[in-house]
DNA sequence: GCATACAGTCATGGATACAAATATCCGGTA
DNA sequence: TACCGGATATTTGTATCCATGACTGTATGC
């Protein structure tokens, strides 16, 4: 499903997702395959299947016949993803807490203790990255890779804001706070607790990386 | 995103889809680009891009420089998907039960009464449809489209074997009687109540399907 | 007799060439 | 001046061609 070829397909495919998240390519604005073609030195034919795999990921939309576009920031849709997403995350505790060992358990925790803060970073790509990889953790841990591959989509969806929430050093801290003390439920078999610090984990990075949106987007930018 | 384009590539595609949802191709079993292009008398192209597609579906898995292959039907991960599933559709409840009116509410109950039975065919493929057709209108109706998407994800991987439960006349009439009493629980807006319905509703249909497919996969078929 | 290496064949990945469709631009007319 | 229509140009969609990498079968050496 998830190919991690080293193919010249893959590398644009990348590459673009990277742009798009990072606003080189402004939302609205058109792109045409013949321009990355030449743009990247390639072909259109793999410049073609990216695109298709990112309008399946949702960052463009294609129209046929006519090209496609960067898919516009509606912070209402996110609102629905983002909901989607905590219902997803709470099944994700239900599984972790049903099936991880208490071993398993405590190293997650270790990796996102508060004070030591393992692997901290102020790229706030690779810091999202990690931070994926914990929700992400939770779903496998648990054994449900279908959950854990539907959570990806949502955070490929919600990642052009999310990304935001960790160019902020506090909001750095509350992760590995709220993160460790997430385990600390789940260790102790409190799922509801876990729920609840969950949701307002989830609630609070959203609020603040909508507030963040709104700057950026404020503050008009070249298409490409 | 859900492209409706009257294109060779995606006429290719929603055959493919057919054949793999109705076992012409078996699961497992090898497809080759050439062999199909000449077998719709098309170019490789396009036949490409519907593989991508059918790839990110999940209905066949492309191993880079190998070939693509119909994807085996494994129970457990359909269990994880049934699992995501119930989760995305407590949620569709919950939007449904506060954002839908009585009128909304009622002409779906219509759409499902038990006795008129509006709509019914034996025709396994579109009773299927009809059916996913009611679990998104009730996360469209609750005006979450993000949430309509993810579920209709789910449906695409679990359509394989859920399009079996309504090979069963009874399974039909059951499934009108359910739709119907879930409706009726939220235009009394007892969204417990409505929950409680719904997943043993999904529950059950799950137990149906999984055993049907068993059987289903005992008997062996020519691969094309 | 078995394992390894080499070569041949075949399928995919990418590049290029061609066709079809749409958008744009220009001029003419009311 | 505004609007309509056709020609042109650009862009997507499809077909074919070339190259690279993988599997298979055979032959040879141990």
């Amino acid at each position: 499903m998830a190919r991690s070829k080293q193919s010249t397909n893959g590398e644009v495919f990348e590459k673009l997702r990277e742009m798009i998240l990072n606003f080189e390519l402004y939302p609205g604005s058109r792109i045409t395959e013949t321009e990355l073609a030449e743009r990247f030195s390639v072909s259109r034919t793999p410049i073609r299947e990216a695109l298709q795999r990112l309008a399946y990921e949702g960052h463009i939309v294609i129209m046929p016949k006519q090209g496609c576009f960067v898919r516009n920031i509606d912070i209402d849709e996110l609102t629905q993803h983002y909901r989607v997403r905590i219902a997803l995350e709470m099944l994700s505790l239900e599984v972790a807490c049903a099936e991880m060992g208490d071993a398993e358990l405590e190293t997650l925790a270790e990796a996102w203790d508060p004070v030591e803060q393992t692997g901290r970073t102020d790229n706030s790509e690779k810091m999202e990255a990690r931070d994926e990889s914990f929700h992400i953790a939770l779903a496998e841990g648990g054994g449900n890779k279908a959950l854990a591959h539907y959570l990806q989509q949502v955070n490929s969806q919600i990642r052009v804001i999310r990304r935001l929430d960790f160019t902020n050093s506090d909001r750095i801290d509350r992760t590995y706070a709220e993160h460790h003390e997430i385990v600390q439920q789940l260790l102790r078999r409190d799922l509801e607790g876990a729920k609840a610090l969950m949701t307002t984990h989830i609630t609070r990075s959203e609020e603040f990386a909508k507030s963040l949106t709104l700057r950026q987007l404020a503050r008009p930018q070249a298409s490409m």
